[in-house]
DNA sequence: CGACACATTGACCAGACTCAAAGCTAGTGG
DNA sequence: CCACTAGCTTTGAGTCTGGTCAATGTGTCG
């Protein structure tokens, strides 16, 4: 695959994904593949964008994994969400200053970052993409909500079940999953951190798991052998992602 | 007060909270006292917009206090959010159609209906307005990131305090503060379905932040007896919630 | 004056945490 | 090509925060 073709496909994860969420029309399309991008490749573990900073882009992932997530007072971690190629985590930072929380890297990642001047103008020319962004940061909100639900109603076994029913609906929406599996570039301590649990308690939850067939997460990849049986056991419901649901009504 | 001026006084709830987050002109607000409403009065312990709902409208709150919800398996129930006059908890059905939690009242409210279309035309019309409303529903999933934090990372005292810091701010923002306290009609159980804790628990909890002398809670009124201790209390740091701060920069 | 909902208390239980040690595994450098 | 290392995973033992169950106060409202 050359650089070229690959930086195609690379774009397309947000396409993809827009396409996932909205009913767009090919200038829409057009519009978008032409906005300036700067890409740059950072390392894993590294952060993008922190907080208290002031962005004058967003940040739209081409490759690779991130994270955003917060440290509070004595050096704990809240995991906020996961981010996978086609996202644009700090959407929000085109109307909200100042970032209440950091972005970091989970593996190596190129980011394309589209200043927001381009957006707005993007925004103003074609509503439809005005919509569809919104939107976007609307359903980042309907995940969190989710995640509420789960941090405060659910089970350790139930919670992890779900996050990675989450996963796999948002990465088989950009078209990376594999099968059954999809790369995932995370230690048992950052599920701990999404998931408000401890390390030890993540891994016998994880081990409990393989025990029940569900799943097998090994070397950064997660394999879902029972996709009926993980929704099942998490009691996930994907309507709270409003994926595709445009095409109804 | 006559109930003209008292409906004034409840619109003016509305232009608060923009105010406090967003930078408008007068022409900005006439358009918003302009728009139509169906104002209806609910009794508390209502549900207003359930999920599964397609609603057409948005709810702005006039008077009462709401909550956003979601009942999961089992009868388990989350709460999600508090809302306050001059807050339009479903802002978000303008773009998202189906509703992926339900909106109840918690004491009798008085709520206007106004129409999605009402709210599209003064958005095309009023730029400045589309991004204060943007700017609203990011702030919303502000404050969900900071009850995932809560849930995940505090203990249940520093997670009621943290709560109780949110709401004092929002309502101070929306001129509902009466000296050092506010009404706040919920139950042990209520806050107990907010913080993923039991009533148990709760109550527990409030007689340790009692004894402490941070704060007293009767007959639905939350008294602040020590706004620092409680901040501290919480580690609370306001500037998630986003107020006034496009005043600086 | 009841009745009902809510708050409080006590006793006991369990899911999840901490600490600490030991086992793996993927890179790294010799 | 292999030994070493660093970071991650796994396991065990003991603890603790917060849950459950159930009884008893308390207050409000018709």
């Amino acid at each position: 695959m050359t650089p070229f073709s690959s930086e195609r496909s690379e774009r397309n994860r947000l396409l993809m994904k827009l396409e996932s969420i909205a009913a767009l029309e090919p200038e829409d399309f057009k519009a978008i593949l032409a906005l300036p991008l700067r890409v740059t490749e950072f390392p894993a573990r590294h952060e993008m964008v922190q907080e208290g900073d002031k962005p004058s882009e967003c940040c739209l992932l081409l490759s690779g994994w991130a994270c955003r997530h917060k440290i509070i007072e004595g050096g704990k971690r809240q995991i906020l969400a996961f981010h996978t190629p086609g996202d644009i985590p700090d959407l929000q930072s085109l109307h909200i200053r100042t970032m209440d929380h950091s972005l970091a890297t989970l593996s190596v990642v190129r980011a394309a970052f589209i200043p927001h001047g381009s957006l707005q103008s993007l925004i103003q020319s074609f509503p439809r993409l005005a919509s569809a962004f919104w939107r976007e940061t609307l359903i980042d909100a309907a995940i969190f909500r989710e995640w509420v639900v789960c941090h405060g109603r659910r089970t350790a076994y139930q919670h992890i079940a779900h996050l990675f029913c989450e996963l796999r609906m948002r990465i088989f929406a950009v078209g990376l999953m594999e099968n059954d599996s999809f790369e995932f570039p995370v230690t048992q301590s950052d599920l701990a951190d999404a998931s408000g649990l401890s390390p030890v308690h993540v891994n016998r939850t994880l081990m409990e798991m393989r025990k029940a067939k569900l799943i097998s997460f090994r070397s950064s990849r997660l394999t879902i052998h029972d996709w009926e049986g993980l929704q099942r056991a998490a009691h996930f419901d994907p309507r709270y992602l409003h994926q595709d649901l445009w095409k109804a009504a």
